[in-house]
DNA sequence: GTCTATAATACGATAGAC
DNA sequence: GTCTATCGTATTATAGAC
């Protein structure tokens, strides 16, 4: 049996348009989708075309190979998520309000890319993290460990292993989007993206996560 | 380009040997690591028979379909994890110890079955959470549910949001092992899937949860 | 119950016209 | 820069021998 079908008409954009970087972009939009979903060898080449309007032979011209696209696919969040993360500015701010304000940008930036996650999720279990090694994905983890180390250092957050307690806190924000399509059957009645959802979401994992990581004898 | 070669040269079982139940069982384990990788439609039923040392035929001798195996496999956790819960009888222990006493049984779950967290990753992403939805997991999250409602009702845990913490509780148990392949590259010098280093993420995870949870004006 | 052989289709990638 | 047509291979699934 095939995959499941997914009959998204794509209303027949005009091509023969000739512009290079918007197609370009069509393309490592369309590709995200598909490879977050199939990973890098499940992925259909044709499902991506047709996602980007355009045939497969496109995909071969910009980016040589199946795989040159997933490289270029994984690039763009690795290099966004840096920039996000560099513009904060987390260290003027005191331990807890920085690992407020980080948790509730990496909230957000995962429900503005709802894929992105999932991608990294496929690289990791499809690929071993081939991709995911080469990235700078240290140095992003280094944000989030140097607010812990800080916080032990003040006496705000009690002794913690740095390390683990980052991927925790990953994990608090990520499932909700990680595991979305299994969650959704058990909560019918909620709408788990809608903007209201993802604030009590953001809200929630604030508190869990700074009341997981407080001195209490502060 | 292929897949990544994963020169797991089966060092040829003699087969012939006409066992049912064993031969299911052979093909269900490889499944399950192939399926969890891959997805549905990613698996290959070639690699399955491989890693289970018999013929592709034999697969639909036993199962008819690439996804009546894959139910098959699917169904294997959500039995299992259900009986588990049930013979711990989490309401006979007061909130914080129930509490405890999941966290401990849930990551030693995982660590016991690494492939069967990824594998419902993939039915959530891959294939819309279409047999999540079938099964009994509605039962298993409540467990947790009740626990935290409990824990409300007697004044030890903190005013909180019972569905959306334990999606946060789930997401730090698991992330570990989901994104396992993606973090090793981070810690080159540890070994993650060490039974100490299990043990070390137990303990940081049991105390990061308790803490969030817990009132502390208790 | 297990295997070999093969039919039918799907897929990655390229050549060449426009 | 984009498309159509196509080559070679990989893959699911089945028929039939043992």
């Amino acid at each position: 049996m095939g995959r499941s079908t997914q009959s998204k008409l794509s209303l027949k954009k005009p091509r023969q348009v000739r512009d290079a970087e918007a197609t370009k972009k069509q393309i490592l939009d369309a590709a995200e989708a598909e490879f977050s979903r199939y990973g890098l060898s499940g992925a259909r080449t044709e499902a991506i075309a047709k996602g980007a309007g355009v045939t497969t032979a496109m995909i071969y011209y910009y980016f040589q190979s199946k795989e040159g696209l997933y490289q270029a696919v994984l690039q763009r969040p690795a290099v966004e998520m840096h920039e996000v993360l560099q513009q904060l500015n987390l260290d003027r701010l005191p331990p807890e309000e920085a690992l407020n304000l980080l948790v509730k940008e990496a909230i957000a930036y995962e429900a503005a890319h709802p894929h992105r996650g999932i991608l990294w999720f496929q690289e990791a279990n499809q690929n071993q993290g081939k991709y995911f090694k080469q990235g700078n994905w240290q140095e992003n983890f280094a944000y989030l460990i140097e607010i812990l180390e800080r916080g032990m250092a003040e006496g705000c957050f009690r002794q913690l292993d740095p390390f683990l307690t980052t991927l925790h806190i990953i994990g608090v924000c990520n499932l909700y989007f990680n595991a979305y399509e299994n969650i959704k059957h058990t909560r019918p009645d909620l709408q788990l993206l809608s903007p209201e959802m993802i604030e009590q979401h953001t809200q929630a994992a604030v508190k869990f996560i700074l009341a997981g990581v407080r001195n209490i004898g502060d």
